[in-house]
DNA sequence: CTTATAATATCAAGCAACTTGATATTGCAT
DNA sequence: ATGCAATATCAAGTTGCTTGATATTATAAG
């Protein structure tokens, strides 16, 4: 017997109803499961999973303030601040003062930072790849747009 | 300036190419959201989103045991031996003798345990709603199919 | 000018959900 | 009998978050 819904060894027919399985149940899985090969690309390199997505943020847009990189994580200030001094110490990013508010600091990824970067985001972008084989463009573009519809439905912010 | 572009504020024009987002940091995303949600509305019934996840699991194929139940959330043993121990002590389920196999002890939800989960999946089932909302049923059960797609395509399994 | 408020960064301590390590017990194969 | 895989569970540790707290900026209002 085949130990969940999700596994390789469920056959569905193309006649059969679908499982009334969650959407959020499926989500929680796939992100556990994408969680743990993420981390198994990344962690000879010293970073955890927290870490890299947060760099990937960072080289999407730089100088974000640590409350704007927490409230895109949905977590606390002091959590993303934890997160922003490991980063920090292993010299991945730098820290620079705001150029008009003398409270906020811009985090911008190191030249180290990206380097480190890149070569994840190559393993990462290959897994992407594995996970979405026999999914076409249009597909996968509807894919994203209607998750992120999900996000937004959620109103996507802290509690 | 917004600061996600998983944030409402950011309109999408329908002419517009798609940003490329990757689909791991939307479901990332996703799933934080949809976890802190859920606990928004469990935690009244002193249950956490993983002890509510197990009992779900639970009700759709009663008498797993330990170990199948840690397959199927891609975590230790010892783990789901962790939740198991908190749900059993809260009576939420109980542990039956295997029928052939003196090793393995088959776990059932109590009657208390099905009217908390009962409660519980009423509240997710409406943000399930209000997740998608707009989204038609044809295309729910293709998102569906995708996504498990996706956990299969990543061998949906332990490291 | 003063006062109040919101937002910022960051230190501190604690907690939940995992992990690795270990052990004993079943069932099956050789 | 021996060996192996799978089971349940005790033990200790780690990670990624939380809540609590504090000081500092910028802005608005009186």
């Amino acid at each position: 017997m085949a130990d969940s819904l999700l596994d390789q060894s469920v056959k569905f027919s193309q006649t059969e109803p679908f499982p009334s399985v969650r959407l959020s149940y499926i989500i929680g899985r796939l992100d556990r499961v994408i969680s743990q090969r993420i981390d198994e690309y990344i962690s000879p390199y010293d970073l955890s999973v927290t870490q890299y997505t947060t760099l990937s943020v960072l080289s999407h847009r730089s100088g974000l303030s640590n409350a704007q990189l927490a409230r895109r994580a949905y977590v606390t200030p002091q959590a993303m601040n934890q997160v922003l001094a490991q980063l920090a110490h292993a010299g991945l990013i730098e820290r620079e003062s705001h150029a008009t508010h003398g409270r906020i600091l811009c985090i911008n990824l190191t030249e180290q930072g990206k380097t480190v970067l890149a070569v994840c985001d190559a393993a990462v972008e290959a897994m992407e790849q594995q996970m979405l084989n026999g999914v076409d463009f249009a597909e996968r573009e509807s894919l994203r747009k209607v998750l992120i519809g999900c996000v937004r439905a959620l109103g996507g912010g802290l509690r």
